[in-house]
DNA sequence: TGGATTCGCGTTTTT
DNA sequence: CGCGAATCCA
């Protein structure tokens, strides 16, 4: 790290001229670095750390490196540590706001009367404090559900308000005008509870480092933090921006990097403002454009180009590369999202066919229920892929401590799941119990679980260690006996509640507790669909593995747009493009133009993904919430640029085959929709019909005429076990048991 | 109290 | 449609 600066061979800064370069190196100043997709932003960040680095500008822990997403994070660390020839960077300033904050705040909590060792409350746990609080007051949680208000204080936290900033006029009638009130309490509470939110971390913070009285805390900042590195700027939000602030009024080295049109995280607080705003915050920064874009063709980068140009209240940047134009991007219309899987599968084939990796493939969704057809499609195929971002269940300690009791019993020898619960609940085998434990084992070649039982035998151990070994391994004994006899959900009861792991928490006072039971509700009964405990153990190693990213096998990537902020792929299918689903109608409802621009802004990030090839899909028909409804393409499809696409629409799906789909007819379109409705109900068209001949188990099939003693007569739709979904007619669907039922001719 | 049934409602996601 | 929450009822 002595060494002077290593030159620079990274393809983003050769691009830059040397002002430029200058200016992102060593600059003493604010910067804002305003780098479209693709241009390598984070590079530039890492660039400039590195630098300070090496030419002993700073040292690491005077740089406060900060990103949004814990992913961002760890790519951050992965790649300075690189640069810094593996040198560790565990202990430097540099992670999310969230995690800093925490930091930051565990040092000082005594000044906003916590101790630092308060706990953080997920969401689940503040919902719960909240609605507790409003039936103490007699709110009504149907009017005014908990989750709402929870939101809207963390929105407020977003924003960097305290209870004191919040007056009527925030409020409204929200809570019957109680909600000031109620996040005074709440508050109030957490403080008792030695507790914070998300939000809190970043705003006690904000409070301690404005308050004069803490003076020197600030000055101790302002002396520690000589330069301030920031990653997606555009995604912060107003407390985040203020903690910055304060903190970067020090030695004013704030290097921001971001780019406007990325901006999607509006729905939860970022401020596109704060970047549109940067050189009023911050007089005389130095602003540098990256537009040379690395990662995609011609064709897909003029289609993003023209679609984000639609958007007002840019800073504005054009985009370009130095490589060749490309594969167009493919617009296909089709009839149904089952049809669209259909399509994308024999795509990703045919890519596969041309030697692309199914690492290299994604497919990026608006919105989680999208991925479902897509994976019923690909299980069909037999295509291996993973959704992102999907369940983070396994990964809660209390689900953890769960599952490694039952590895223990499925196989002793797992010692990383043994020492994961040897004391836990406490029971008095410490530290120092386990390392002899593991002396003796990896002296005798033999598991950790081995050298309980070796040593429960002899009297190296005190006796009353040795006691509660001997219980211990009986414990297990009795389970792993149980096995044999015993479901597999019902071992797991027992197993909890005989090793005082259910006790333990239930013991517990803190906020949290009630939910970590719940989950532990949640994990017994989801054992359920599972044959038994081998089995059920290894669906969650393997749901584990793949989240793990490389589980050795080639895989296609299925996610949220949000999801895929920041990651790149070869070729990128974007299903669903159509009005209502995408852009999404809740966002246009809410937010009006705001809301419309954000979701372009969708779009153009799910563009830009793509590095070679893109595709691009709508449906005439898409199911949601178990009733058909039509679908006009999205808007986005429109702006599309003609000559960068290449646009097919399923022949014989309208009177308008091979034509652009978003042309198409809406008068033909209605008719088209409108016989689908309607076999649909009478269960007769052929799409409908392939599940006609489904019986449920007391002799109902689908189509069935039935006559139910309260609502008359009706046709079967579907069924559910012995749930009947049941078309009444003018008094609409219903669902009945069918022992409500009778068949009618 | 918990098992069964009905009701209600549905983006995006980070700590 | 499917899921979790609320509610009902033994």
């Amino acid at each position: 790290m002595q060494n002077a600066p290593a030159p620079l061979s990274d393809s983003v800064l050769n691009s830059l001229n040397d002002a430029q370069r200058q200016a992102v190196e060593t600059t003493e100043g604010p910067v804002l670095v305003l780098a479209g997709a693709g241009t390598g932003k984070t590079r530039v960040l890492v660039t400039r750390l590195a630098h300070l680095l090496r030419s002993n500008l700073a040292f690491p822990g005077q740089i406060l490196a900060v990103t949004f997403t814990n992913k961002a994070a760890q790519e951050m660390k992965h790649r300075v540590s690189s640069l810094m020839g593996g040198a560790p960077v565990e202990g430097w300033w540099l992670g999310t706001f969230h995690a800093l904050a925490a930091r930051m705040l565990r040092r000082h909590a005594d000044l906003v009367g916590l101790q630092s060792s308060f706990t953080i409350l997920d969401q689940d746990d503040q919902v719960r404090l909240i609605k507790q609080l409003m039936e103490a007051e007699n709110i009504d949680t149907k009017k005014w559900p908990a989750k709402m208000l929870a939101d809207k204080i963390s929105s407020w936290k977003d924003k960097g308000w305290m209870p004191a900033q919040v007056g009527p006029d925030q409020t409204g009638d929200l809570a019957g005008g109680k909600l000031g009130s109620i996040y005074a309490q709440y508050q109030q509470r957490l403080k008792t509870l030695n507790a914070c939110d998300f939000g809190d971390l970043l705003l006690h913070m904000i409070h301690i480092l404005k308050d004069p009285r803490n003076a020197d805390v600030l000055a101790d900042y302002h002396r520690r933090f000589k330069y301030i590195l920031v990653d997606e700027y555009q995604d912060t939000n107003v407390a985040q921006y203020l903690w910055l602030r304060l903190l970067a009024q020090g030695s004013n080295n704030i290097c921001c990097v971001g780019d406007d049109d990325q901006s999607i995280y509006g729905w939860r607080g970022a401020e596109v403002d704060n970047i549109l705003r940067f050189e009023k915050d911050f007089p005389g920064a130095a602003i540098i454009r990256l537009e040379e874009n690395y990662r995609s063709t011609g064709n897909i980068l003029s289609a993003a180009n023209a679609v984000i140009a639609n958007n007002e209240g840019r800073l504005g940047k054009q985009l370009f590369t130095s490589h060749g134009d490309g594969e167009k991007i493919k617009v296909r219309g089709l009839w149904d999202g089952e049809a669209e899987a259909r399509w994308v599968g024999e795509e990703i084939e045919a890519l596969q066919f041309k030697k692309y990796s199914l690492d290299d493939i994604a497919v990026l969704v608006r919105a989680g229920f999208q991925t479902r057809e897509f994976e019923e499609r690909f299980i069909q195929l037999g295509l291996p892929y993973r959704v992102i971002g999907g369940p983070r269940f396994y990964e809660r300690m209390e689900i953890r401590d769960a599952l490694a009791y039952m590895r223990v019993v499925n196989q002793p020898n797992d010692d990383l799941a043994l020492e994961r619960i040897i004391n836990t609940p406490k029971r008095g085998l410490g530290d120092t119990t386990v390392q002899t434990l593991y002396t003796h084992a990896r002296a005798k070649g033999i598991s950790l679980y081995s050298a309980l039982q070796d040593l429960m035998q002899t009297d190296e151990l005190k006796p009353k260690v040795k006691t509660t070994i001997m219980k211990l391994v009986d414990d297990f004994e009795r389970w792993r006996s149980m096995a044999s006899n015993t479901s597999h959900t019902d071992l797991a009861k027992h197993i909890l509640d005989e090793s005082g792991y259910t006790a333990m928490w239930q013991g517990d006072k803190s906020p949290e507790a009630p939910g970590r039971l719940e989950n532990l509700k949640e994990l017994v009964s989801g054992m359920e669909e599972f044959e038994n405990l081998p089995v059920f153990l290894e669906h969650v190693s393997l749901v584990m593995e793949a989240q793990n990213n490389d589980a050795g096998t080639e895989q296609v990537s299925i996610m949220t747009l949000h999801g895929a902020k920041g990651l790149e792929f070869k070729c990128v299918f974007l299903p669903g493009w159509e009005e209502g689903l995408f852009p999404s109608q809740r966002s246009m409802d809410e937010n009006g133009l705001k809301g419309l621009e954000e979701e372009r802004r969708l779009a153009y990030v799910g563009i830009t993904r793509a590095r070679e090839r893109a595709y691009i899909s709508h449906v005439a028909n898409r199911r949601m919430y178990g009733n058909w409804m039509s679908a006009i393409p999205s808007r986005f499809v429109d702006e599309l640029p003609e000559d960068h696409i290449d646009v097919q629409a399923e022949t014989g799906l309208h009177g308008n085959a091979g034509g652009r789909s978003s042309h198409w007819d809406s008068s033909g379109f209605g008719v088209e929709y409108a016989a689908r409705k309607t076999s649909y109900i009478d269960g007769v068209s052929s799409k409908v019909s392939s599940k006609a001949d489904v019986t449920n188990q007391n002799g109902f099939s689908r189509g069935d005429k039935v006559f139910h003693e309260k609502f008359g007569h009706g046709t079967v739709i579907h069924m559910d076990g012995q749930k009947l979904d049941i078309n009444f007619g003018k008094s609409g669907t219903k669902r009945v048991m069918d022992s409500f039922v009778t068949k009618a001719d």
